[in-house]
RNA sequence: GCCCGGAUGGCGGAAUUGGUAGACGCGCUAGUUUCAGGGACUAGUACUGUCACAGGUGUGCAGGUUCGAGUCCUGUUCCGGGCACCA
């Protein structure tokens, strides 16, 4: 019987639908374990090849765990709210509503195809109602919540109301942009709105007025992690900073817990590393620079280096801080404005290009340094950043690159205070050398001085430790359609969630997705938009990461309507065991999700602090493109003919005119013309010109330069029978085809240029030359230099996309091969974690051991048959050794090794004959999680009714993955020179004795007695001579 | 500039703890076949050398540690990724 995949795979989709085999619920009596991947956007282009490659290998693993009797949670959905979906309605004016589950089909029938256990009873859509319910649930939480600093947790809002009235706000440690202290007596005397506005400033999700990046071309906010270098990362438009009222969430204040979860997680050290970088942890000092002329007033700043304290000689503030109202002088107030000003209209494009070149300007205020009383410049620069630490910094241009560019740009003095560097060349940051000038810390190190500066200025009163973080709030607002609404409403400007029985705020109709007139987002434009009571509701959307932050929460009880999940589900799922997804969430969705989490921690929904406890980044599977070679006319003309006039003429000059070549043969008195059909008419006025003085011309149509084969002779003879002053045409009236040149011809590299082929053209690097000319019209004439019989392309390795038509669809290989070898074969090339090229030629190889593996099955006559016959002790070591091997690899998750080990089996499994069922049933369970189908309809054939994949794995017996002998490497010097099989019993004498007795070491030894025999047991021998 | 990775045949990659470098697959070469072939099978395939053996050289480069280094250490080059005026 042949392997015959496409029947197999369609039989047992079908079948498994129908037992709902991948349906799991909470089972008590085992074990459970959560294997999640990063729900795709489904973006109209449906899957191409490396999108599978993470669901496969999560794939993998949670069928082998189910193997191994866990009760195995392995869900799929949708992120489905997202702007490609809006620029399409934008466009098209067709709902993204509709667009989107368009795209959702396409991606559910192309995952269908590839034989996942995904329990997608459990699917969760973040753009169904259903779900962002729960989405908008969390945000009320989250803007009914504050932060409590000294038991690091939130806290209900009412919690800090009740504190607020028993005695304000002066003993509270909380995250906040509060800054005024007020007492009971003030808080009741406060209105609705001050009282309003104090709690919106320990909210944790909160509306600020604060500088955000706008993307004009987007028409919204993004987030930072959206935006690199300046432009957005979908789509690559530019971004402004621009202050506007926008929702953030307080996710600084979990800094410090993100930061310390990281040392909890099972996760790549470089991603760790990136969520630390973007998190940003630094030690350091408030100091504060009191304000010469205004008693009382200082400029508080951060620095990470106190030790350099005393090398101060100037003190810089942000442009947009508030403190620039109050240093600036008035004398300066005009000019200052106006470098604010300008300043401030920069992009953040702008900002970042010219970095070297510092601005700034000088306030005309002095601050009093809080050590020596020096007076010290107040300076305004943009270089300094008003959302990090004060906004303010103590600049030490010696000791600080960008201080000391700012320095030398407006002629500051720099002053040393840390021995060790030229300062005359540039800033020396190094934390090594010695404190000098600097009163009471000189001869100390770096190191001790920081700390003895910071103690120092908290006994004096004038500073104290501090933490800052890189990290900012994440903005949460966006003008936008395609997202969910937020469940606010404003009475009198004051913002105030809905009433939870409200959820779901479905999103409603408009008439178009762009913004208003007036510029509004485009929920301005829906028909009352606005409370029961007309009270008018929030028009801006919530972002991508929203939906896409508790959805593995969802998955463990998807259907629950009155609870975001239920108690009994999350105290049995708990969280993620294992979790696959791109690198490129590192610091989005990751951190976001965190966050997420931690909240929900915090009010007692979640039972996990941490909800990834292993995290593996899957590789991208780039395309591998090929490039057909097509040439120049002329460089190839030219090619040619340096090829063969010196075998014909001892003296020419060869030129180019206005596409035309000529050859002059001074011997002869001849030009040789050669010319594209459509310039012949100014060869022929070219020839006149040159017709003179008895000279012959022969003009060539290039064409047969190119196409014809003896051009040698050809031009031999013409230029004999030319008569004087002739003007000779030679060459068919044809119009030069497209001449395509194979990769390896000689010379090629000089008259041709590559171009993009359609990789389903090409097989093997070897081009279907008759599929080519059909494949665009202007190819249908095209002519070919060969290699042999054959064209061959050239190849390189690219990201996948459609202009360079090297893009694999799943489906396709699905069809042709099968989605066991897919699978198989998406994990054969190489670890999970690496990028590599897709190369349709290795697929083969993969498919061809599935055959192979299915022939073990069925006798000569081709009737599937088992035999029931002892296994010999070679056969058992083949399964034992593979299944421990299997194992071994399944749990470090390196599945190419894995099926590496199988292919090993089955060969020798092949060259046994063996068709033992204690052989082969084992081996097939161990195989299943790659290859689902296959396994399951021989494990079928075999008489089994109940599938495979409830089977149990099998455990391999230790016995036999043991050899009796050794093949023992035996090596001089280091060098191996021969192996020997030694019994493994033989202690390490009786291994030296067999060595050194042995023929060839009397040849490697030459005579000599060994220095030293080294023997490591099992493995080697090495000899020194 | 800073921080992470990585570099092994013609190609993807293997070598898990310092112990036979190149498993497995592709490709290529030759052959077998009751063969339409893009089928199945057998043998070979790091480089160099030789009729063949023998030998020599080999994991980006230069050193070092070791009986022994792809693996550890120092320096260096190149490639990929992240961050980037974060005080």
């Amino acid at each position: 019987m042949e392997y015959n995949f496409r029947k197999i795979e369609k039989k047992w989709r079908t079948n498994w639908e129908k037992s709902q085999l991948y349906k799991v619920d909470i089972d008590y009596n085992k074990q459970k374990y959560y294997v999640l991947d990063m729900f795709p956007y489904p973006s109209g282009a449906g899957l191409h090849v490396g999108h599978p490659l993470g669901y496969i290998a999560s794939d993998i693993y949670a069928r082998y765990k189910r193997l191994q009797g866990f009760n195995v949670l392995h869900p799929m959905g949708f992120d489905a709210f997202g702007l490609p979906a809006e620029q399409y309605a934008i466009q098209t004016g067709q709902h993204p509503a509709i667009t989107t589950d368009i795209n959702i089909r396409r991606y559910r029938e192309q995952l269908d195809l590839l034989g996942f256990s995904f329990d997608w009873s459990r699917e969760v859509i973040t753009c169904d109602p259903k779900y962002y319910k729960w989405t908008q649930w969390t945000f009320i939480k989250l803007f009914k919540s504050w932060y409590d600093k000294s038991i690091e947790k939130a806290r209900p809002i009412d919690e800090l109301i009740t504190i607020f009235e028993t005695e304000g706000n002066a003993n509270i440690n909380a995250a906040t942009n509060q800054t005024k202290i007020f007492s009971e007596k003030d808080w009741r005397g406060f209105n609705e709105k001050e009282q309003q506005d104090i709690l919106m400033n320990y909210r944790l999700a909160y509306l600020s007025d604060t500088f955000v990046n706008w993307c004009p071309a987007l028409g919204t906010v993004l987030a930072n992690d959206e935006v690199a270098d300046g432009y957005s990362v979908r789509g690559g438009y530019p971004v402004e900073r621009k202050k506007m009222k926008q929702w953030l969430l307080r996710i600084t204040a979990y800094a410090d817990r993100l930061l310390a979860g990281l040392e909890l997680v099972d996760w790549a050290e470089h991603i760790k590393e990136v969520q630390r970088n973007w998190i940003g942890r630094s030690e350091g000092a408030l100091i504060r620079f009191p304000l010469k002329d205004i008693p009382d007033k200082y400029i508080e700043i951060f620095t990470t280096r106190p030790d350099t304290i005393f090398g101060v000689t100037y003190v810089c503030v942000a442009p947009e801080s508030e403190l620039v109202a109050l240093i600036t002088k008035t004398s300066e107030k005009d000019k200052v404005e106006e470098y604010i000003k300008k300043s401030l209209n920069k992009s953040e494009r702008e900002r970042l290009t010219d970095i070297d070149k510092k601005t700034g300007i000088f306030t005309g205020s002095y601050a009093i340094h809080p050590f020596t009383g020096e007076e010290i410049p107040i300076w305004i620069a943009d270089y300094v950043l008003a959302s990090y630490g004060t906004g303010a910094v103590m600049a030490v241009p010696a000791h600080d690159s960008r201080d000391y560019a700012f320095a030398k740009q407006f002629g500051l003095p720099i002053k040393e205070v840390i021995k060790g560097g030229d300062i005359s060349k540039e800033a020396y940051e190094d934390l090594e050398g010695e404190c000098v000038n600097s009163d009471f810390i000189n001869g100390l190190k770096p190191a001790e001085a920081i700390q003895k500066v910071i103690e120092e200025a908290e006994k004096r009163g004038i500073g104290s430790r501090k933490v800052n973080y890189r990290l900012r709030d994440a903005i949460f607002s966006r003008q936008r359609y395609w997202g969910e609404p937020f469940p606010i409403y404003y009475k009198d400007g004051i913002p105030y969630p809905l009433d939870e029985s409200k959820l779901p705020l479905e999103l409603p109709p408009v008439d178009s997705y762009l913004p208003t007139e007036d510029g509004k987002p485009p929920l301005a434009r829906a028909k009352n938009w606005k409370t029961e009571e007309g009270y008018p509701l929030e028009t801006s959307t919530m972002p991508g990461f929203a939906g896409s932050s508790a959805y593995y929460i969802r998955y463990m009880d998807p259907n629950n309507d009155n609870e975001l999940v239920s108690k009994q589900a999350v105290d049995y799922w708990r969280n993620v065991d294992l979790y696959i997804g791109g690198a490129e969430h590192a610091t989005g969705h990751l951190i976001y999700a965190r966050f997420w989490n931690k909240f929900l921690y915090d009010i007692g929904v979640v039972v996990e602090d941490e909800p990834f406890a292993k995290l593996i980044n899957q590789g991208m599977i780039l395309g591998r493109s090929n490039f057909v070679y097509r040439a120049k006319p002329i460089d190839f003309a030219i090619y040619k003919l340096k090829n063969i006039l010196p075998l014909i003429f001892d003296n020419y000059e060869l030129n180019l005119q206005n596409d035309i070549i000529t050859v002059s043969l001074p011997h002869f008195k001849t030009y040789i013309l050669i010319a594209k059909n459509d310039d012949i008419a100014y060869a022929q006025a070219l020839a006149a010109s040159l017709a003179t003085n008895d000279n012959k011309i022969l003009i060539i149509n290039i064409a047969n330069i190119l196409l014809g084969n003896n051009l040698k002779e050809i031009i031999e003879n013409e230029i004999k029978n030319l008569r004087e002053r002739e003007i000779k045409l030679i060459g068919e009236d044809i119009t030069l085809p497209p001449i395509f040149v194979s990769k390896n011809v000689e010379g090629r590299e000089e008259y041709t240029y590559p171009i993009h082929v359609d990789i389903s053209l090409v097989r093997n690097d070897i081009l279907d030359v008759e599929a080519f000319k059909k494949w665009q019209p202007e190819f249908a004439n095209a002519h070919f230099i060969l290699e042999g019989d054959k064209y061959i392309c050239g190849w390189e390795v690219e990201k996948m996309s459609k202009s360079k038509y090297n893009v694999q669809n799943p489906d396709d290989v699905v069809n042709e091969y099968g989605a066991d070898t897919l699978r198989l074969y998406e994990m054969f090339l190489g670890p999970v974690e690496q990028s590599k090229p897709w190369d349709v030629a290795g697929i083969e190889g993969v498919h061809r051991f599935l055959k192979k593996f299915w022939r073990l099955f069925f006798d000569d006559k081709d009737n599937f048959y088992l035999s029931d016959i002892e296994p010999s002790k070679d056969e058992l070591q083949i399964l034992h050794k593979t299944l421990k091997k299997v194992q071994e690899d399944i749990e470090r998750y390196a599945y190419n090794t894995a099926i590496s080990t199988f292919m090993v089996a089955v060969n020798s499994l092949q060259e046994l004959h063996c068709n033992k069922k204690a052989i082969l049933e084992p081996l097939t369970i161990a195989l299943s999680p790659f290859a689902p189908f296959i396994t399951e309809e021989l494990w079928q054939l075999a008489g089994h009714t109940d599938s495979i994949h409830n089977a149990k794995f099998p455990i391999y017996n230790e016995k036999y993955t043991i050899d009796d002998t050794c093949t023992y490497a035996v090596s001089f010097n280091g060098k191996t020179r021969f192996t020997l099989d030694i019994d493994l019993a033989a202690d390490e004498e009786t291994v030296k004795k067999i060595v050194l007795s042995h023929p060839q070491s009397q040849k490697w030894l030459e005579g000599k007695e060994p220095k030293r025999v080294i023997v490591v047991k099992g493995k080697i021998v090495n000899i020194v001579v």
